[in-house]
DNA sequence: TAAAAATACTCCATAGGTATTTTAT
DNA sequence: ATAAAATACCTATGGAGTATTTTTA
C-alpha cells in the first residue's frame, strides 16, 4: 500500500479537480491514466478519506477533496515558488547584502553604492553600515554582515576569515588648480600648507601616526584639519571653489582631476600613503551571488 | 540521482536546518545519518544550488539554504494543516453545509437548527435558505446546496436523487385550553372555526387545496388566515394568550399541548391532514460528516 | 584520536508503463 | 458498443539500511 502524502500526488489531485477525467488529468501530468488513478488512490489511502466521488465516467471532488485541494493548490504553488526564488537568487536578481563598511570605503563607497544597486539592482535588499572593523568583524563571523570592505592594516588574518585585496589606492593633498600654493610651481611645506584649511573625513589614529611621521606633530589631524566632513564628495565642491586643500584618496577627486579644475599639491617631503582596502568575507561560505555584484562593484571604485 | 523536490525533504532540510548536525537531524527524522546526507545531496541536485555549506563538524545553511528554508517551512505546516483539516472534516468538527428548506421545514426548522448549530458546532459554516423546491432542486443538481428538506410530495423522484423520508407530522388545530370552541366539549364546525382569528404560516397552494376541499371555499388560507407569520414560535405565543387558533404542525405546539396550555380542537370533519418530509441529497456523493450531523437534528425535530 | 559526514553496497517499496478487465452510458 | 476507470503484472529507481572510508577538530 502506498501511503505517502507527496508534492507530486498533489499536483495530480489538482489535474484531476480542474479536468474532472482521470484520462485528461493523467494527460496534463505526462502519465498514463492507470498510473494517475493508482497515485489518486495512494493519496486516498494516505489520508483514509475518499477524495474523489467516482459517478460513472464523471468525477467529482468530494467535501475532503475540496478541501485537500485548497490546501495542495497552496503549496504547490509554493514549491514552484520555491524554485523560481531559488533561480533569482542564482541569477543574482533576488537576495539580500548586509556590508559592514570601515571608515574609508564608507566614505569612498556609501553613496556610489547605493545609488549603484538602486539603479541597477533594485531587487536585492541592501544594508551598509559603516563601523569600527573590529566589531564589523565580529559581527561578520556570527553572520550579521555577508562581507565587510575595511582598511586592509585593520583586519588581522585569520583562517576563518578570507581577505581580497583590492590593491592600492594612493592618497595625497588636492587643490585647485588657481590654488596659491599650486602657482609657486614647487613642492610646498608642511607650514606653507597650513596656511590653508585642510579638508578631510575623519582619519583613523593611524593615519595620524603617519602624518605625524611625515610632517612632525602640528600634522595630527586632529588639529590639523579644519574642514571635516564624512561627505568626500561634499569636500571636493568646497576644494572646488575655495583655497581649501583636500587630504586623502586621490580616487575620489578622480573627475576634478580630469577635468583639470583640481590638481595634486606636491609636498616637501613627498606625501607618499596609500591606503589598502580588502574585501573580508567568511571562508568556506557559499556565497549569494548577489555578493558577487557587490564585490564587483567594490573592486572597480576602489582602485586608482 | 535523485533528482525530486519532496516534502520529505524539505523536512530533512529543516531539521538540518534546526539542529545544525547531519546526525541530530537524522535521529530527529527517525533515518539514518547517511540516509539524512543522501536526501539533503539529492535536494541539492534537484535545486542545482548548495544548500548546506559544510565546515568540518558544523553546517550552516547557505544563501539559498536560508531562502529554501523559509518555503519549506511554509509548506510542511501546511502539510500538516493538511492532513489535520481532513481529521477535523471526518470528525464532523469542521465543514460547510449548505441546505435549502421547503417552507414547511422553514418555519419549522430555521431557529431551533441554527441555535443548535451555534450552541452544539460553532466551527461548522451552517448557511439555510428557505426557498422553493422546484429551484432547490437545480440548486441541489449544480451543488450549491449540500442537502434539502422539503416536503416530500413536492420533489419527485430521480437517479440521481438520495430521497429520505423523514416520517410524518400531523397537522391540526390548536387553542389554548380555556379557548370558548373547547368549552363546547365537542367538535366544532368550520363556520363557528372561523368566528375567531387563524393564525399560520404562509401555506402552500397544495395544502390550500386540501383545506377547500375538506371545509369548502370558505376555507381558502388566503382569505380564512387572518394572522400570518413565518415564525412559529410567535403565533403558538399569540394562541397562548389569545382566542386565536394555530393551524399547522401539531408538532410545533408540542411544548403547549404537554403542559396542559394548548389542546387540539376537533373539527367536523376531522382535519386528517399529516405533512411528510424529506431529506434530499445528491445520490452517490460522499458527504460530509458534518451533514450527518443535520441529517440527525432533522429528523429528530420534525416527527411527532 | 574521536566524532561527524560522505561513500559503497544492498534491498525493497513505490511510481511508472503495458495490457487487460470492469463499469457505466 | 464504447469510452473511461480500475486492476494485474512487470520494471526501474529512489530512499533506506549497514558497513566503511574520509575528514577535521
Amino acid at each position: 500500500m502506498s501511503e505517502s502524502l507527496n508534492l507530486r500526488r498533489l499536483e495530480h489531485l489538482l489535474a484531476l479537480a480542474e479536468t474532472a477525467s482521470f484520462s485528461r488529468a493523467a494527460e496534463r501530468c505526462h502519465i498514463t491514466q492507470s498510473a494517475l488513478s493508482r497515485s489518486i488512490q495512494g493519496l486516498e489511502q494516505a489520508l483514509e478519506v475518499l477524495l474523489i466521488d467516482r459517478i460513472g465516467k464523471r468525477c467529482e471532488l468530494t467535501p475532503f477533496g475540496q478541501v485537500v485541494a485548497a490546501r495542495a493548490r497552496r503549496m504547490v504553488l509554493d514549491a514552484a515558488e520555491l524554485r523560481r526564488s531559488v533561480q533569482l537568487l542564482k541569477d543574482g536578481e533576488l537576495g539580500a547584502i548586509r556590508v559592514g563598511l570601515g571608515s574609508g570605503p564608507s566614505a569612498m563607497l556609501m553613496r556610489p553604492l547605493l545609488g549603484f544597486m538602486a539603479r541597477n539592482h533594485p531587487q536585492i535588499e541592501v544594508s551598509i553600515t559603516p563601523g569600527a572593523t573590529e566589531v564589523q568583524t565580529h559581527q561578520l563571523r556570527v553572520r550579521e554582515f555577508d562581507a565587510l570592505v575595511v582598511d586592509a592594516r585593520r583586519v588581522e588574518p585569520a583562517a576563518d576569515l578570507l581577505i581580497e585585496d583590492l590593491g592600492e589606492m594612493r592618497a595625497g593633498l588636492v587643490c585647485r588648480a588657481a590654488h596659491p600654493l599650486q602657482q609657486l610651481g614647487r613642492a610646498v611645506s608642511f607650514d606653507e600648507l597650513r596656511r590653508y584649511p585642510l579638508a578631510s573625513t575623519p582619519l583613523s589614529a593611524e593615519v595620524a601616526r603617519l602624518l605625524i611621521a611625515l610632517y612632525g606633530p602640528a600634522a595630527d589631524p586632529q588639529a590639523a584639519v579644519r574642514l571635516r566632513c564624512d561627505d568626500i564628495p561634499s569636500l571636493i565642491e568646497t576644494v572646488e571653489d575655495s583655497d581649501a586643500i583636500f587630504l586623502g584618496i586621490l580616487g575620489a577627486a578622480r573627475a576634478g582631476l580630469a577635468s583639470g579644475r583640481l590638481v595634486v599639491l606636491d609636498t616637501e617631503p613627498a606625501f607618499n600613503v596609500a591606503a589598502r582596502f580588502s574585501f573580508v568575507t567568511l571562508a568556506g561560505r557559499t556565497e549569494a551571488p548577489a555578493l558577487a555584484i557587490l564585490r564587483r562593484f567594490v573592486a572597480d571604485h576602489l582602485k586608482d
